[in-house]
DNA sequence: CATGAATGAGAGTTCATTCAT
DNA sequence: GATGAATGAACTCTCATTCAT
């Protein structure tokens, strides 16, 4: 019955299956039995993968910021202006998937627990640092070098606290006025700006 | 040791352990050990007071909700035109002592359990109903009726998005730029609004 | 408001009390504080009176015991034949007032608990040694001597099989059935007997 | 440590832990630490292989009613008369087996905890039941049909009158006098009924 | 005389982790 | 590769007991 090559397969079900139970229990009755039930698996494989709970829970937030980058690179490689790739950059986070009920959970949940976990620190860190840099860039050829990292501030804690609006708003959440709340802003502060040249009419 | 009346006292003084345990080890970490250790009492008392654990976190919650009501009321009592009447939410909303760092860390916390949990459930509703009603009010006088929701709601989702950031950048959070990223939006909601009667200059 | 002479009401209350927690949830749930509620009283009479709550449990034993003798020691007073002897130690402990379902509970409770406690064990000893004894004395004058001790084990286990099935039936326990039980196993034993001189027709 | 088709192995060790636990410590302070400690096992397999300790106990009460149901169905194969089935019945409930210290001590906790105890008191209603109903078939073949129910209590009743007494008399118990006390009162009942018909000389 | 605040040992239970199979 | 039996530390909660008032 073994089988050679299970490794990717068991590891991606064992992490959605966190992702699942941490969206429908919470981060604190989420236990190894129960990731091992939902993913139709024993408890016993989760160490045999990830060593030990810990080690599932950061490969889980990994999953979930690598696909979050994913989202935005997608856009960013269709985005030409810099006005574009701003926008290429707050539609990836703001992407359908990433509104996910389980996913802003699992987000909500593991962002939370990183504020007394190293690892996952790490992890949050390297995430925030790439959001801000990725923000920084068209912003550069927007706005005068003062107003740069203000601005790249701004827009990255509206888009973490519509996360947060959205994983406690249990679904009834709206992301077209998510979007024009960012894009509000962002005209805001383009618009007081005599460097800015919007692409967009 | 025994004495009379000492229960607000004894009440207090566990809630502020546990807001203190929760901003030091995170709530997963929190054991009610560790906070009678912290307010140095014994494990028993905690379910003498408060029932079991959970009675205690609700009465934690309940607490942190009261105290911003009251930075909330406080400043509209001396508030006079609609924006000024705006403004004493927002600034009540992010008064210096909701960012102590162990208040949000306590707000957080239990904000994601409530998720999970019934009786943090209905705190949460009650005051997001409350924030929602507060800003409502002045905008009614400021805005033309269909926007006042969608502005209530984007302010709304402001604060608690400054509030994750804070909650998750340990310490070096810039309160200045938070209050004036919620101005940015407000202004600009404003201004798009003919019926704006700004009372400022 | 202190005042003198409360003791043995007090002590009365409390052992009304216990007698009717167990009767309601048990001996295993008998606690002090649910005895102290039960008697409108403080846990910490509780200890005043009766030093610990083993003692409390041993004078409550101590007063079932005890009004179980005053009904014997009433009927016997009245009895003047040895056949009337012994059916008034009979009628004494199948009496109507020992089994009431509280006291019946905690003559059980108690006298089960008493296989693992010294002073318990030591009241239930003397309370058999006494029905044993009363039981020899009428027998020695109706049976040959060799069969007085058997006949009083018969009688007193009869006794004390009566008790466990009221005990454990509810309430709808034919006291009437009881007796003519114990006093087809009585006849019997006398019947056999050549010495037997029964004055009843 | 940990092989495959442990589970009755170990469900037998535990309950057999538990029964020897009540016999030498009482109910009131069998823990599971201890039931651990007496089968050689640690304490959270105890709830793996029952759940909490309520099932434990449920299912050391089953055992023991399981193990007398043996003894009274093996007897009864091998009788034929009604006389012999009512002796069946007897002589299974009065086994020496049933008399082991230890059971005896666990039959009594578990009977008396059942007053208390949904679980526990469903089982006991149908052991009581199967008695019954097991006695009343050969007394109906045996007495007329109005003694046959009182008949059936009353041997009931003096089965279960001796379990209390031989629970209490640690040890000293002779089975012998039980026996025949138990067959004085058969006897009486069955030569006071003209429908009698003993098959024995 | 009486209270009930406070303690702390010990109870049942959960759970991540290990490991023979 | 995968299981689940088994462990034991850590948790929440209960409770008899003490003692200042």
């Amino acid at each position: 019955m073994p089988k050679v090559g299970m490794e990717p397969i068991r590891r991606q079900q064992l992490i959605e299956a966190t992702i699942s139970s941490i969206g429908r229990h919470g981060l604190a009755d989420t236990t190894v039995a129960r990731i091992g039930a939902a993913a139709g698996l024993s408890t016993g494989i989760i160490h045999h993968y990830f060593g030990d709970k810990d080690g599932l829970l950061e490969a889980t937030l990994r999953s979930l910021i690598e696909r979050l980058r994913q989202e935005v690179v997608a856009r960013l490689r269709r985005a030409e202006t810099p006005r574009q790739r701003l926008d290429a950059i707050i539609a990836g986070n703001l992407a359908p998937e990433q509104f996910d009920p389980d996913s802003v959970a699992g987000w909500l949940a593991l962002w939370v627990q990183s504020a007394h976990d190293p690892a996952l620190a790490r992890l949050r860190r390297v995430n925030t640092r790439r959001l801000r840099s990725n923000l920084r860039h068209p912003l550069r050829r927007m706005l005068p070098a003062a107003e740069v990292e203000p601005a790249a501030l701004a827009v990255a804690a509206l888009i973490d606290g519509l996360w947060l609006h959205a994983a406690l708003s249990a679904g009834n959440f709206d992301l077209q006025t998510a979007h024009e709340t960012v894009n509000a802003v962002v005209e805001r502060l383009l618009l007081n700006s005599p460097a800015t040249k919007d692409p967009r009419p």
